[in-house]
DNA sequence: TTAATGTGTGTGTATATACTTATATTTAAG
DNA sequence: CTTAAATATAAGTATATACACACACATTAA
């Protein structure tokens, strides 16, 4: 492609074409037009989308520390930090000193459980819409196309 | 599934089995991780990759406003709203009063234009990393997952 | 043992995101 | 023509996100 005379026929050109082929766009836009549809199914519960994914990761590492639960989620240390916070502010987890003093390990409280237990079968219609919209296959597909993006690192 | 007996066991289980089979959580994560990626590519500009995705959605839609521009984004427009501001303080858009004084009219500036001139090559290049990842079929219907998945509307 | 180095987490700052509410302006009802 | 309803946007508040830096604690080297 050629990008040094950009005029304004170019540019409208070159934005619908980048606009259908980028990846990272296309995939914040879903992710924008999705959070919707969870925020929305677990509203009952004064839950987000969001924190629901981060509840079900403690739920799954209990007792890990901040670093070591950012790991699986890709997610940086200060901003786990922080959403922990939001859980923690809610009751539904509990933040406490390691034995190394510097680590806060994470468990899930009572009520952390319990929300987990009125919040799955919310998530499950969520997932049922979302494979009756596009079928097992592409989804199936879909998850595993994420995956793999996920692994790229820089440099490659 | 059962929800109602639920042990650590059944929670540990539960957590991989969400997190590997939820749509909004993956999406999400890679979003995240490829986030970096856009953004080291985009450096060099003082550009995140989210600004070239906005500032490509004005170059193709020149003298939008807001609420035109917020629809191809799938984004609310007082978080649009924001984010112009951040384009403009940098110099790459004009904000203007419309002839309905309410609307607020986007334009790319000349440095604006200048700008995306220095970026497509780095976007490209991304691009071009993530291709030779996945491989051109599996990143055409991964994007076209993404837009059914946009498509999903409340109520189904 | 003390000093240097390394590690885990939180804070400061900035952006991205959305919902609710406020404000200005336009349009429609009467 | 005046008032009520509708519309476009911004501002208030809250969360999600990341990077740079600070701080406390731990480990290693001297």
């Amino acid at each position: 492609m050629e990008f040094s005379n950009l005029d304004q026929e170019n540019l409208k050109e070159l934005s619908i074409r980048t606009g259908n082929a980028c990846v990272g766009f296309n995939l914040r836009r879903t992710a924008r037009l999705l959070r919707r549809f969870y925020d929305e199914a677990f509203e009952p519960l004064g839950l987000k989308g969001t924190q629901f994914s981060l509840l079900m990761a403690v739920a799954g590492n209990q007792n890990a520390t901040i670093g070591e639960l950012s790991q699986p989620l890709g997610m940086e240390r200060s901003t786990l930090s922080r959403n922990i916070v939001v859980l923690q502010k809610k009751g539904l987890v509990t933040v406490e000193e390691g034995e190394d003093r510097r680590q806060q390990r994470i468990s899930l409280t009572d009520l952390g459980v319990s929300v987990i237990r009125e919040a799955l079968p919310l998530w499950q219609g969520v997932q049922e819409s979302l494979i009756s919209e596009l079928g097992e296959e592409r989804i199936t597909n879909l998850l595993a196309d994420l995956l793999s993006l996920s692994h790229i690192k820089e440099g490659n």
